[in-house]
DNA sequence: CTGGGGAAGGGGCCC
DNA sequence: CGGGCCCCTTCCCCA
C-alpha cells in the first residue's frame, strides 16, 4: 500500500511552510539576501549543509560561489525538484547554478545542470570540478523544467574544502568557526559577517536601507546561547554549553569523509525532534528559563533574553519628530521588537533610545495585502514592506523612494489621524511636548528642532532643517535600517543582530557583545561590588546601578 | 501590587 | 576601529 502523491504532497507542504517562514530553523546569508529554510531539508538535500545546519542557525555562503537569484533558485529546486522552466534558465544561469551545486553539493542539482548544458552543447565549467561524482538520474534530461529525479539522494560527497574558495577574499570569515571554547576566533569581522558594505553604500536619498533578505521575522539578535525566538528556537542539543553559539556567520568547514554514508539515511525527524513544538511564529515575550534546567541563573537569564527582531513590521507610528528626532530607537530596535514578539512589550534594547538621537528611518506599515515572505517575493523593501521577487526589483523599487516621499506620506497621516498618537497624549506626557518641539500649554505649537533646539517658522521649514541632521548619521544598519552617527556603534549593534558575542564567561558561559560588559558581569561572581553608596553605604555590582539607587535617595518619595 | 535591587541590553561618545 | 565609560532602559526577583 502507498499513498501516491506522498512526497510530492509533503513537498509542496514544506515548501509552502518555507514561503511563509513556518517552522524556518536556519537562515542562509548570501550576501545581502537572507534566506530561511529547514535544517532537514537541507540536510536531507545537501551533504554541504548537513554539515553545517547541526551547529549553526544562520550559515553565510560564499558570494563568489553563489549569489543570491541563484540560490533562490538552488532553494527552489531544494523544495520543489525543479528549476523555474527551461526558458527562463540560462545558459549562463545554468552554468551559474552549477558552480552553486557544486559548492553546495547539491549533486543532484549539479547533474542535472550539467546535463543540461552538455544538452545545450556547451562544457560545463571548470567550477564543476568541484563536485566529483554525481549520481546519475534517471529522467535524464528533458526539455521543460528540470525535474529531480525520483530516486533519493545519494550523497557523494568530495572531501574537498569548499570553503577554501572563498579564502582569497580578505577577513574571510567562512572557513571560520566558533572554537572549543565557543570564542568567535579573533579575526572575524564584521564586515564579513554582514554581508554588505555594497548595500551599506546604497543608502537611497530617502533614507531607505536596501535590505535585500528577509527580514520577515528573523531575529538575528537573539542568539545568545540559547533562546525562544525564531532563529533560536533550536535544538536542545545545541543549546547552552556555553561554547556552542548557535548560530555562526561563518562556514563551517565542509563535510568530513568520516560520515559520507550516514547521509543517504539519516532518519526523516532526527533534528526535529529535538526542535520546539510550538511554532516559532509567535516566541513568547518572557524568559523561558524553565526549560533550562540547573544551568544557572545567570546563564539562563542570558538564554533567553530578549529581541529587538527586524522583521514583520508591526509597527507603532510615532509622531513624526518624535520617531526621526527623539527617538532612536522605535525604528530600529523597538520596532524590531513589536515585529518579534507583538506582544507588545518594549524591549530592553530600545531602552537606549528614549533620550535624544536623530534618528531619521522611519519603518512604515507593510502595503495592504503584502505578507512578508509569502511567494516569491523574497525581497522586501524595509521602508514600505513590500515585497519583490528579486534583488534588482527591490533595488529598483528602493531607488524610487525619497524622503519626500515619506514626508508626503507622514503629512497626510498626521492630518488624517491628528497628528497624534492616541497614546502620546501630549497633555499627559510632557515629554511629547519636548519631542514635537511644543511646550504644554502654548497654544500655538513652536517648531523647534528637537536636535539643535533652532526655531522654524512653520512645520515645513522644521522638517526642511531636520534633514540636515539625519545626514549626522550616515552609517545604516542593514539588517534593521537604523542609522548611527559612527560607524563603530553600527558595527557593535550588528554584533546585537547577529548574536555575535565574543566574550564569554568562563565560569558561567553568557556571551557578551562587550569586553567591558563580561568585566562587569564577572562581579557577579567574583561578590566585588566597588560601587558604594556614599549616603547610605549600599554597595552595588554596577555604577549604574549605584547611580539608579542614588536618584532613590534625591527624588522626593 | 509596589518599589528596590540585581543584572543585562543598547546607543552615544570620547580616547 | 576598538575599548571604555556613561546614560537610559528593561526585566526579573524578592521583600
Amino acid at each position: 500500500m502507498e499513498q501516491q502523491n506522498h512526497f510530492k504532497q509533503l513537498l509542496l507542504q514544506l515548501n509552502q511552510q518555507r514561503a511563509k517562514g513556518y517552522l524556518c530553523d536556519v537562515i542562509i546569508v548570501v550576501e545581502n539576501a537572507l534566506f530561511r529554510a529547514h535544517k532537514n531539508v537541507l540536510a536531507a538535500s545537501s551533504v554541504y549543509f548537513k554539515s553545517l545546519v547541526p551547529h549553526d542557525n544562520l550559515i553565510n555562503l560564499d558570494t563568489e560561489m553563489v549569489s543570491p537569484s541563484v540560490f533562490r533558485q538552488v532553494l527552489d529546486f531544494i523544495y520543489t525538484g525543479r528549476l523555474s522552466s527551461s526558458d527562463s534558465v540560462s545558459e549562463h544561469s545554468v552554468s551559474s547554478l552549477l558552480t552553486a551545486a557544486s559548492y553546495l553539493q547539491l549533486t543532484e542539482l549539479a547533474a542535472l545542470c550539467r546535463r543540461k548544458l552538455k544538452h545545450n552543447g556547451q562544457t560545463p565549467s571548470s567550477s564543476d570540478k568541484l563536485t566529483t561524482s554525481t549520481s546519475p538520474t534517471p529522467n535524464g534530461h528533458t526539455p521543460g523544467p528540470l525535474r529531480l529525479s525520483s530516486t533519493p539522494l545519494i550523497a557523494t560527497p568530495n572531501h574537498q574544502h569548499h570553503n577554501n574558495h572563498s579564502g582569497s577574499r580578505k577577513g574571510n570569515l567562512r572557513n571560520q568557526r566558533w572554537g572549543q571554547e565557543g570564542r568567535l576566533r579573533e579575526d572575524l569581522s564584521e564586515e564579513e559577517v554582514f554581508i554588505s558594505g555594497s548595500r551599506c553604500a546604497s543608502l537611497s536619498p530617502s533614507g531607505g536601507i536596501r535590505v535585500n533578505g528577509l527580514a520577515l521575522g528573523l531575529d538575528l539578535s537573539k542568539r545568545s546561547p540559547s533562546g525562544s525566538t525564531a532563529t533560536e528556537e533550536v535544538s536542545p542539543s545545541s543549546l547552552p554549553q556555553s561554547s556552542s553559539p548557535h548560530s555562526s556567520s561563518v562556514s563551517p568547514t565542509p563535510p568530513t569523509t568520516a560520515e559520507p554514508r550516514e547521509n543517504q539515511r539519516q532518519p526523516p525527524n532526527t533534528s526535529t525532534d529535538l526542535l520546539p513544538r510550538a511554532p516559532c511564529k509567535r516566541p513568547r515575550p518572557h524568559r523561558e528559563d524553565t526549560n533550562l534546567g540547573e544551568t544557572g541563573k545567570a546563564l539562563s537569564k542570558g538564554l533567553v533574553k530578549k529581541p529587538g527582531a527586524p522583521g514583520h513590521e508591526k509597527l507603532v507610528r510615532r509622531d513624526r519628530v518624535t520617531s526621526e528626532l527623539e527617538d532612536g530607537e522605535v525604528n530600529g530596535e523597538e520596532n524590531g521588537q513589536d515585529q518579534s514578539e507583538e506582544s507588545g512589550h518594549s524591549g530592553s534594547e530600545g531602552g537606549g533610545g528614549k533620550r535624544n538621537g536623530n534618528t531619521n528611518y522611519i519603518y512604515r506599515q507593510p502595503q495592504p495585502g503584502f505578507e512578508p515572505g509569502v511567494g516569491d517575493n523574497l525581497y522586501v523593501c524595509i521602508p514600505c514592506g513590500k515585497g519583490f521577487p528579486s534583488s534588482e526589483q527591490l533595488n529598483a523599487h528602493v531607488d524610487t523612494h525619497t524622503q519626500d516621499e515619506i514626508y508626503l506620506e507622514e503629512e497626510e497621516e498626521e492630518e488624517e489621524g491628528g497628528g497624534y498618537q492616541k497614546d502620546e497624549d501630549p497633555d499627559a506626557d510632557p515629554n511629547v511636548y519636548a519631542s514635537r518641539g511644543l511646550e504644554p500649554g502654548a497654544d500655538e505649537p513652536r517648531h523647534c528642532c528637537t536636535v539643535c533646539s533652532k526655531s522654524c517658522k512653520d512645520a515645513v521649514s522644521l522638517r526642511e532643517h531636520e534633514k540636515s541632521h539625519w545626514l549626522n548619521r550616515p552609517f545604516p544598519c542593514n539588517i534593521c535600517g537604523k542609522l548611527f552617527t559612527q560607524r563603530g556603534t553600527m558595527t557593535r549593534h550588528m554584533r546585537s543582530h547577529l548574536g555575535l558575542k565574543p566574550f564569554a564567561c568562563e565560569e558561567c558561559g553568557m556571551r557578551f557583545t562587550r569586553q567591558y560588559r563580561l568585566a562587569e558581569h564577572m562581579r557577579v561572581h567574583s561578590g566585588e561590588k566597588p560601587y558604594e553608596c556614599q549616603l547610605c553605604g549600599g554597595k552595588f555590582t554596577q555604577q549604574r546601578n549605584l547611580l539608579s539607587h542614588l536618584k532613590m535617595h534625591t527624588s522626593p518619595p
